[in-house]
DNA sequence: CAGTGGTCTAGACCACCAA
DNA sequence: TGGTGGTCTAGACCACTGC
């Protein structure tokens, strides 16, 4: 292995190795070289293959456990983690109902079309003038009650072929889902700004509520590997019945 | 060591040698033996203490400052975390301007009385219907401005003696230090939901708006130590110049 | 320079799972 | 029963801090 700091004499002076394993296999992740739902090779093929302990291994794993690229299942292997798992399903939506267990979930797309993107999410997501992007803007149902309106804009690049049909195919499960399985492009994290807002004509017929109701309202940047950002979206939600959750540590 | 097995036979039928460190570890915390900002032994000692190895040690450390209730500092030692440092003092407050840096903070306190909780911080802190309550209401002024009105609910008992004067004192600090320094209580984690909300009479007076302004309101459970909850807020932003932030993994 | 946390290794053994 | 991740140890050495 050669430290990083042979290679660029910039910044942290000294790079462990653990890092620079950690970094081979977030190569490999992100070439797709082992796909969501997969198994990685074990902590000895990898030691092996890197010429490091199987210690090592372990750190570098560990970390990318951490952060929800792989997942872990002693007696079994390590996995790519993948948001078609029910487990991971919601971990990017949290809304709960105030009382009672969460209810049914289902999302109706009321529209997929290509053109600009707005002022916003072209900043969002570093899109040059004449880019093409997707928007899409749909209604999420719980209980059958349309709770959240919500606009996505996607780089039309990277997201080519994306159409309503196609995410009409896919209601009930997560877009992230989508995402993976029919363009490989993984979310790894996101950042949410939330404000109160009031209800505008359209948001309150599609949400049944009358307008100038205070509705939570969430915008989002998604990102996939090395921190590219490809995905904006605005959501609007009744919280009349439901509500954010949020854990502080 | 002794097997937890051994002790209650009940669900993971195996706790790991350095989870019991840990839970250790967390009972000196929590009884006090070593305070907030202070260091915490060096790993050798702690092997020496416990009679296991420095790296089983290392491995419950690393969990406790995974949970932010140590801090490590190479070359210096594990320091007990305490919210009165700076980098500590925005953990708990997410609000963020929407253009420019984050200016001045200040809180003013309106009120401060003795009495019974309302039914849903009852609810939240486990109080009894005897049990007595210390009652806050407060302004946070972000840039001079009002922004946030605040009320928080504490169980009496633990915060014996609590008064606006020493709240006056305190102002512009953060009032989990507060906790900590004179009641010994230190903040773990929180539990939040939001929700959007009309401003009331009340809150447009206190918060420079017009009635029916929509609020982002958040609604806060901390817990101390054992997970036992001790503070209950209800929070109410204006939203028009800023914006809660958060992060999703 | 001594002391602390941080890294890396090698090896033994345990817990869990699937076949 | 064999393979995988999980735990534990002992020891060497490195990086950082403060005296």
């Amino acid at each position: 292995m050669i430290y990083a700091a042979t290679l660029s004499p910039a910044a942290p002076t000294f790079l462990p190795l653990y890092r620079q394993i950690k970094a081979l296999v977030l190569r490999s992740l992100e070439a797709g070289e082992w796909k969501p739902g997969e198994a990685i090779p074990s902590e000895s093929e990898l030691a092996a293959r890197y010429r490091v302990s199987q210690g090592t291994v372990r750190k570098a794993i560990d970390e990318l456990a951490g952060e929800n690229l792989l997942v872990r299942r002693q007696g079994r292997g390590t996995f790519v983690a993948t948001h078609g798992e029910p487990r991971e399903q919601f971990r990017f939506l949290r809304l709960a109902p105030d009382h009672g267990e969460a209810g049914s979930y289902a999302s109706r797309t009321c529209e997929c079309r290509r053109g600009r993107a707005g002022a916003e999410a072209a900043r969002a997501l570093d899109l040059k003038p004449g880019d093409a992007a997707i928007a899409i803007r749909r209604v999420l149902l719980f209980g059958g009650e349309p709770i959240v309106l919500e606009e996505i804009t996607l780089p039309a690049a990277r997201f080519k072929g994306l159409t309503a049909e196609r995410l009409a195919e896919h209601e009930g499960a997560s877009i992230y889902h989508l995402y993976e399985t029919d363009f490989g492009t993984r979310m790894i994290r996101a950042e949410e700004k939330l404000k109160a807002a009031a209800a505008d004509a359209v948001a309150a017929r599609l949400l049944d509520v009358a307008a100038g109701t205070p509705l939570l309202s969430i915008e989002r940047i998604a990102f996939t590997y090395g921190d590219r950002p490809v995905e904006w979206r605005r959501g609007l939600y009744r919280t009349d019945r439901h509500h954010y959750t949020n854990a502080l540590f």
